[in-house]
DNA sequence: TTTTTGTAGATTGTTGACAATGTGACGGTT
DNA sequence: AACCGTCACATTGTCAACAATCTACAAAAA
């Protein structure tokens, strides 16, 4: 048996170099400071954060079995850029990891957590009427990730955020159109609405349902812009 | 455009010896040359392999991210040894996923796709009448793998790949009981002829169960378990 | 005896140096 | 002008040495 030690302690003991190097370009990446497709630079990233470049070889290798970037022999390390057909499966992927969610809602979740849920579609709804794309983009993400951490299954947490990260990486994702984000934040209602009324099946499927919609709107969107800019610039 | 280089030339322009350790180690450990838990050696693996250390611990590092091994900072890399409530949450994730994978099957499978699903049962039931356990449970890993394949989601099939390697790790994991076989492969002609029927809920439900009765011998294997052998040996 | 402390050896964490490879510019040839 | 070889330069791949940490065991103290 031993105590929980002190949180600085705790910071030091798991944290080595490498773990810290792999969060901070992780975030970097995800925050949009290195772009997908861009390279980074081994020297350069060891340099910036202080390290030397066995940490950040490292990190790399992490972060390209996440997915977040992809490695070519001799010539380095670059952000990774999304194909339209992967961010596709990894929607689909996503729809059938969603339906397992709401089914498993339906059943067992607790008055606590659908008013944390009800909290955050309201919170919606305030940027909504804020006019604040941003805002309303980050709730969406969280309310989806609360309710996958809610049905209480942590491999699929964990997966459901890789997949989440990835497809942040796919660069024609678009935010919703403000016109459209009413609409948007009634359909998190119904879902809500689908999972409190206890029917595994239909909560799945309204879930479901939801995630097959943002998958189309995307390829929609795609589809729109390629008829738009011909082939080649 | 580039065409195909020469394989020798592919192999070479592919593999660096980072990517050559961490298929060693990975292969080792899913052989079981490495039980669940044993400490990896960073410095014997390097001899063993006859390079230095850095490539080793970069292979790690991926290991680490792909679930295999656990790092603890100052103290070494250890094969992970799954805990029983995560071997319940991957046989759930993995009947979801194949779930949705029965749904697409029974919309797009080609027939000679369907050949070859039943070629693999035709070979299990001969594993079956021969006694052989072993080949029976590498065949069944192989039908679930190719069906997983046939459903065409790139992603979906490399996290399902995943999740079977990592669900071998789990140590309580017992081969089926071979009185059990000709069951078990009975149970695979259902699901073919659900999926080959064309309704796809059915075949997504088919699935679903069978991944499902497949946690709950698990679960049922490692409760009997545990009152036959009490807490400390 | 039990506990604590100290020390030596083994192992991991990190670094800087060297080797191998790729990149792009320059100049010469056709 | 287009093509090709050559050659620096930049970058990645690999390695070996050093520093930090942990582990095990023995000696000393309670």
């Amino acid at each position: 048996m031993r105590a929980d030690p002190h949180p600085t302690i705790a910071l030091l003991q798991n944290h080595s170099l490498t773990m810290v190097v792999q969060q901070e370009i992780e975030r970097a990446i995800l925050a949009g400071e290195f772009a997908p497709g861009a390279k980074l630079n081994e020297a350069a990233l060891a340099l910036r954060l202080g390290v030397s470049r066995g940490p950040v070889r490292e990190a790399f290798r992490m972060l390209d079995e996440a997915g977040l970037v992809r490695t070519e022999k001799n010539r380095g390390v670059f952000v990774r850029d999304i194909p339209v057909d992967e961010a596709i499966e990894i929607y689909e992927l996503r729809a059938a990891m969603e339906e397992s969610v709401g089914r498993r809602l339906a059943a067992r979740m607790t008055p606590a957590q659908r008013q944390e849920a009800e909290d955050l579609v309201h919170a919606m709804e305030a940027a909504v009427l804020a006019r604040d794309a941003h805002t309303y983009h980050l709730l969406n993400l969280q309310f989806h990730d609360r309710l996958v951490e809610m049905a209480g299954n942590r491999k699929l947490t964990s997966i459901y955020r890789k997949l989440i990260n990835e497809i942040s990486l796919f660069r024609r994702l678009n935010l919703a159109d403000e016109n459209q984000l009413p609409a948007s934040a009634h359909a998190h209602w119904d879902m809500l609405r689908a999972i409190t009324g206890g029917d595994p099946e239909v909560a799945g499927r309204a879930m479901f349902d939801h995630a097959i919609h943002s998958k189309d709107r995307m390829v929609h969107m795609e589809a729109r812009r390629r008829t738009d800019a011909p082939s080649s610039p």
